[in-house]
DNA sequence: TCAATAGTGTCTATAAGACATTATACT
DNA sequence: AGTATAATGTCTTATAGACACTATTGA
């Protein structure tokens, strides 16, 4: 009971006495290209399932990494070589048969990047790939990273509802027809143009910085913004309907 | 890049051959009683932290638990002595620094259960005691287990908002007053009767099943209710304001 | 009749859905 | 002028907030 008691069990505690799971770190990570949402996968280039795309993911690095966000983001820099983009956690799945070494855990995050910031990177890793969502939907990916997709994607609509995330997937400054695109790529819906520039005014995240070419390069230009301070953590009390 | 080449590779795999994390599941466990939130609490009897308050929870059992769900359900079992109330999964949490045995991860998950239920069985359980959230707020936890107690808390506030969580935490049947006291303690936030009442009728949640004695004993006599088949899944499009 | 609890009526405020209309650019 | 895109006006519908009021019981 004294710390010295403490200090002899942790000093014989050896974590390879034990059976633990297999435990790694996946990412969903979206952005959108000519129209669509896109999904960012990666070959194996190992066993098991070698050769089959997956989401970019691994172990923890227990020297270098202090914690399992930490994880994600060096494996989207990785891939992407973007720092800082929207990062959050999905969820975690463990069971003893997603993975043929053994029982195994990962936790499931998604990030969401402005394609612009990345492309040439992404181009650059041989393993990578952008990937419509139509397309991924019927890929067979590697483990059950089909499912992991899917529910991250479920995420990504959910929130979207009733959050500004899709302000993490458009390069500013933007127009309120890109941002309003953005929102019903993500939220795979169509929006009222009224309701959605009523919503976005009223709750003041935006900040106007002047105008740009209209969508198509014909019409009307378009007021171009980008988004105020703090914004990214407004939270609507009523979201889209489904 | 054969089958062959990749059972040699599964053959030959160890994951004691690598440096892996601690994995365990902790569940926060609620319950109303006595007009209050309470959040059932287990006493250490091993290192590290002997003898401090923690959630209920610990390690996957690689033989008997398939999933990570049926390990928190475990737990739960082992606790409370019941077998199916609501348990959903809150998030994860790892880092180099929460247990002082290494880097170490933990699911959180999230339980509702009617008091009346369990309270006899977590008698019987020597180390477990309900503490009321607003004491349970102010001891010293084990680990890191103060900010995952109060994370659940918070997802069990925002849910509350919008969905009808608090129904699994009421024993049918139950009276309309009792239902929005749940939803008030769960919110931590007072309702105004008549929306809570229209919110609810509207949504066609709930089946009358006869009339009971009025909170107090004094008064008209309530009308009692029991959920309808799904109705826990139901969503509403507007949360309660803040 | 009084006190207590259950339950309803109704007006207001907010915000989304629908859709018509106007504004501003280029060719 | 014609066309394309941006932006606004306005009516309707849905639902929460506020709060007064009625209903039903037992003492």
């Amino acid at each position: 009971m004294t710390t010295n008691d403490e200090q002899v069990y942790l000093s014989t505690y050896n974590i390879k006495d034990f059976d633990v799971p297999l435990y790694s770190v996946d990412i969903a990570i979206y952005t959108l290209h000519e129209g669509q949402l896109k999904i960012l996968l990666v070959q194996r280039g190992d066993f098991p399932d070698k050769g089959k795309w997956s989401l970019p993911g691994g172990f923890v690095d227990l020297k270098e990494d202090t914690n399992i966000e930490i994880t994600a983001r060096r494996k989207l820099l990785s891939k992407t070589g973007i720092h800082a983009p929207l990062l959050e956690q999905v969820a975690t799945q463990g069971n003893a048969s997603r993975d043929p070494r053994g029982w195994s855990v990962t936790t499931l995050y998604m990030a969401l990047i402005p394609y612009e910031q990345t492309s040439d990177f992404v181009d650059s890793v041989a393993d990578a790939q952008w990937w419509p969502m139509a397309d991924a939907m019927n890929l067979e990916l590697a483990f059950d990273h089909q499912q992991l997709m899917q529910q991250a994607r479920e995420r990504l609509k959910t929130k979207t509802a009733y959050t500004v995330l899709p302000l993490h997937v458009v390069k500013a400054p933007f127009s309120l027809t890109q941002l309003q695109q953005a929102f019903e790529l993500l939220m795979d819906k169509k929006l009222e143009k009224k309701s959605f520039r009523r919503r976005i005014a009223n709750a003041e995240l935006l900040k106007e910085v002047g105008e740009g070419v209209p969508e198509g390069g014909k019409g009307r230009p378009a007021a171009l913004y980008i988004p105020a301070p703090g914004s990214d953590q407004h939270l609507f009390i009523r979201a889209f309907a489904d």
